[in-house]
DNA sequence: CACACTCTTGAAACCGATTTCAGGTTGTGC
DNA sequence: GCACAACCTGAAATCGGTTTCAAGAGTGTG
């Protein structure tokens, strides 16, 4: 038998002979209330089966228990995973996480954090913006971002790119590869940008030329990208795609043009999306641990709202080693 | 100079000497207002920068402006577009849509139903569950579903899964094939089973023994699938994969074995997601129209939060073609 | 035994909108 | 010129909680 609505605070008051200042105490434990009225109230609660009103409790204690987050259009398979994780996190404090798609447009982002004001978010956490710092110039409640330009007052996860942009272009370079061509993107985060200044350190490290061609981060950009760099350089023995989208179009461009990675071309990729490991060839990258980003960040919004610093700790980015990259023996080797 | 709080409907009332009701009925055009009245009243929002609170708002009407997603967790790719396609139209009503994972998990399921029941969303969209329509019983609002089976009172999105599963068969025997084996799955929606039986009408309206095997729709599902059909069945000459993540892991099988596609071993996947057409070689799947099976999920729920009957038209589930089914000549020519 | 203090409790104000109701004004038809 | 409808408007009730305030009960101390 379900009971039907009038399900109020003060239905529950009456029939447990209390006050409504009293059912609300025991449902908020902020203040000590009897065993036999606590007892009393409860009892009846579960009877009821009542849940106090969301609406009531937002307006009368001026929170929303949510926060927004900004998360940029491009790439389901990566943001899925970090939402997953920020999600399990706030459930724990029965905060619900609001996704605003900002589709890497100035506007468009300025229209979500607008909803998100809108909405009185308790906090807000940007996976990532076209537009920056200025984005939050109205935004009056704790923000965590994800990689970005850290600046007073926001928190910010940082992964470093650079160092793994160094590595994974040191591993090239240690692997006999000297004509390595990076596909970047003047799309997309900062992240990209630094994985491109890794990649710039490493090979002038190694007293190579630096070669940079761009990509729009999805698998054409790859393709595209892969064309243009051996039309440009031919004698490019690898390339390191900025994320494993593009990495996967350079894959099928060496493929529809008879090259074999990586006999004749290697290939790192970057992110580490379940596919990588099941290219032809599995494909080395750089893993970013999607789902530990998200809890870290999740972590994060809690400490803020309870008014506490957040400790952001940084997380490794590991270079993965799988078959894409040539290992056997000289390199070029060509056996056709 | 942004004005601080005190941005109530009081405020602009008083500034705008009329009554807060009459601002009411500005904001919400329900009643007419006079001329001068009206532009004195939207002077004064304009100025005060006043935007109503929402939670008075929702409390007043007990209405929430929200409406529930259920999406099993899944599969980002697959789901992120559908996603979007249904946020797009809320937006246009000012609705939220409030994303919950499911996990394939009926506890789980129950959990975020009952967290949408406390939320009081408006309306309830089921985009995939594992349990079935036990989970809408204490649902008191209207429900739209993706490809779930059709209750009372539930308006479904259908497509017609068993006739593209027919297809994709049918093609494979056009192109010779008799010895055609399906990668099938026990988890997920009742659309895998269905292209399943669609399977099952074209080789048995053939007169071919139908040849299942189950995976579990992520890659390497795919991967064990394409191996214990070709252990069973040393004959198969195509495999017919129920997802594309799945087509991806039996691609890497293949030629991990030595196997060519389409010359050794011509495939056939479902979902086209963006990859399909970068797989070496590219990928022949059904399409599925994600974005506007979000957009038509997502007006079919405005037509019911105006109190109107959703029209559902049915999309249809194209074959794309690519090169991943052999055309050249006769079957199985091994050319090593 | 008086006083101070703590602890539990209920009455009532409050959060900020919407909506009903009734009063006043203006307009229409006969 | 009158009855009546249509229209605009403000006062006040309402939604369902939280929180302040003060009162009353109970405890401990000198």
């Amino acid at each position: 038998m379900k009971p039907v609505s009038s399900q109020t605070i003060h239905e529950v008051a009456r029939r447990a002979s209390v006050s409504p200042a009293t059912v609300s105490r025991v449902l908020n434990g902020t203040v000590r209330v009897s065993v036999e009225k606590r007892q009393a109230v409860l009892e009846v609660i579960r009877q009821l089966e009542y849940t106090p009103s969301p609406f009531a409790r937002n307006l009368s204690t001026g929170r929303s228990r949510s926060v927004g987050i900004l998360v940029p259009d491009f790439g389901g398979a990566y943001y899925w995973p970090i939402l997953a994780g920020i999600a399990e996190q706030l459930e724990e404090i029965d905060y619900l996480g609001i996704p605003g798609i900002g589709q890497w447009n100035s506007k468009r982002e300025f229209e979500v954090v607008e909803f998100f004001n809108a909405q009185k978010v308790e906090a807000l956490l940007v996976l990532g913006s076209k537009t920056g710092s200025a984005l939050l110039k109205n935004v009056r409640v704790p923000v965590v971002t994800l990689g970005g330009s850290a600046s007073q007052g926001v928190y910010t996860l940082n992964l470093n790119h650079e160092q793994a942009g160094f590595n994974a272009t040191k591993y090239l370079i240690d692997h006999g590869h000297s004509r390595i061509v990076h596909i970047s993107s003047e799309h997309g985060a900062n992240d990209i940008r630094q994985r491109a200044k890794g990649y710039r350190r490493a090979m002038r490290e190694a007293n190579l030329e630096p070669l940079v061609v761009n990509g729009n981060l999805l698998e054409d950009g790859g393709y595209q990208g892969a064309r243009v760099a051996l039309e440009r350089w031919s004698d490019t023995t690898a390339l390191f795609a900025s994320d494993d989208l593009m990495a996967f179009g350079a894959l099928h461009y060496a493929a529809k043009h008879g090259l074999r990675v990586p006999n004749d071309l290697s290939l790192i990729g970057f992110d580490d999306i379940s596919m990588a490991a099941y290219m032809n060839p599995p494909l080395t990258t750089i893993r970013q641990p999607l789902e530990e980003m998200g809890a870290l960040l999740g972590r994060a919004v809690r400490k803020l709202l309870e008014g506490r610093t957040p400790e952001l700790p940084s997380l490794e980015l590991r270079l993965i080693e799988r078959a894409s990259v040539y290992k056997g023996g000289e390199i070029n080797a060509k056996s056709v």
